[in-house]
DNA sequence: CTAGACTCTGTAGCAAACTAGAGGGTTTAG
DNA sequence: CTAAACCCTCTAGTTTGCTACAGAGTCTAG
C-alpha cells in the first residue's frame, strides 16, 4: 500500500488558520482538492496552503466563494476555452476597481461628515446627545 | 383623522430600488422610520429615500446592517456620548482605509497574474483549456 | 496496548439578509 | 361600485458560509 504523505486536514488548518470543518466545505464546493490515504484521510501538498490563502483574501475583500470558484476551479468543469477565463478574471479586476472608486468616495463622506459634525460640536459636553440620523444626508 | 402624507412603501421601494420587504426589514432593525397612517399603512419622508441609498452604500461596501445601525441609529438607543459616535466613526474610516489598501494590493495581485498567463499564452488557440488552479501562486 | 488526539461521514443548526405566501384590510382607476 | 393594485401582519423558507455534534474508525505517545 502506498504511504501517504503530505499534511493532514488539520495540519492545513494551523498553518492558515481556517477550521478544519471549513476546509472540507471548500472541497465540497471544489475549491480545494486533496488525495485520500488509504485510511480514508485527506491528505494536502503545501500549495494547498497557498491556495487557501488566497481563498481567504478573496473572501475578506468581498467576493463570493462562488467568485473564487470561478477564478480558480474554471478548468475543472471540462473544456473550457481561455477567452473566458481571461474576461472572467479580467471583470474581477475591473470589479476591484469600481469598488475601490466607490469606497475611497464612501470614506471622505464619512470624513467629510465626520469634521463637519466636529464643527457644530467642538467641544462635547459629558451626557451630550449625538443627533446622527439628521446629519446623514451624504449622497449617493 | 389626520390625513396621511408622504411617500408609501411602494414609492420608496420604486425610488431606490429595494424591495418593499426589505424596507419593512430594514425598519424592523431600526434603520429605518415611518409615520403611520390611519390606515395603518408606512408613510415615508422623502429623506427616507437618502436614507435608504446610504444604506445600500453602505453595504455594497462590506459593511452589516448592524453596522449600518451603529452609525445612523445610535442616539435613539438613549443618552449616549458623543465622544463613542466619533470613534465609532474613527472605526469605519479606519476599516475602509484598511480595505482599500488590500483591495488595490489584491487587484495588484490579479494583473500580475493576468499578464503572467498572458506571456505564456500568447495566442490562446480555439478549444485551449486553461490550467488555472496551478498558477495561481498568490502570495498573501 | 491503551488513552487521547485526530480523522471520517453524515445531519443539524446558526446568523444575516432577505423573499414568498397566507389571510385579510384599503385605495384607486375606470 | 367594483376589480385591480396596494398595504398590513405573521410565519416560513432560501442562500451563504460556516460550526457543532453523533457515531465510528485511525493514529500515536508513553
Amino acid at each position: 500500500m502506498a504511504v501517504a504523505t503530505g499534511l493532514k486536514i488539520g495540519d492545513v488548518a494551523k498553518q492558515t488558520g481556517v477550521a478544519v470543518g471549513a476546509l472540507r466545505y471548500y472541497e465540497s464546493l471544489g475549491l480545494l482538492s486533496s488525495e485520500r490515504g488509504d485510511n480514508g484521510y485527506r491528505y494536502y501538498s503545501p500549495e494547498a496552503v497557498h491556495q487557501v490563502q488566497f481563498i481567504k483574501k478573496a473572501q475578506a475583500l468581498g467576493f463570493s466563494l462562488e467568485d473564487v470558484g470561478d477564478v480558480l476551479n474554471v478548468h475543472q468543469r471540462g473544456d473550457v476555452p481561455c477567452g473566458f477565463v481571461r474576461s472572467l478574471l479580467q471583470d474581477k479586476i475591473q470589479q476591484l476597481e469600481t469598488q475601490i472608486q466607490q469606497m475611497m468616495a464612501f470614506k471622505a463622506d464619512l470624513e467629510q461628515y465626520r469634521d463637519r459634525w466636529a464643527e457644530s460640536h467642538p467641544r462635547p459636553q459629558p451626557g451630550d446627545i449625538c443627533p446622527l440620523i439628521e446629519a446623514v444626508p451624504l449622497t449617493v
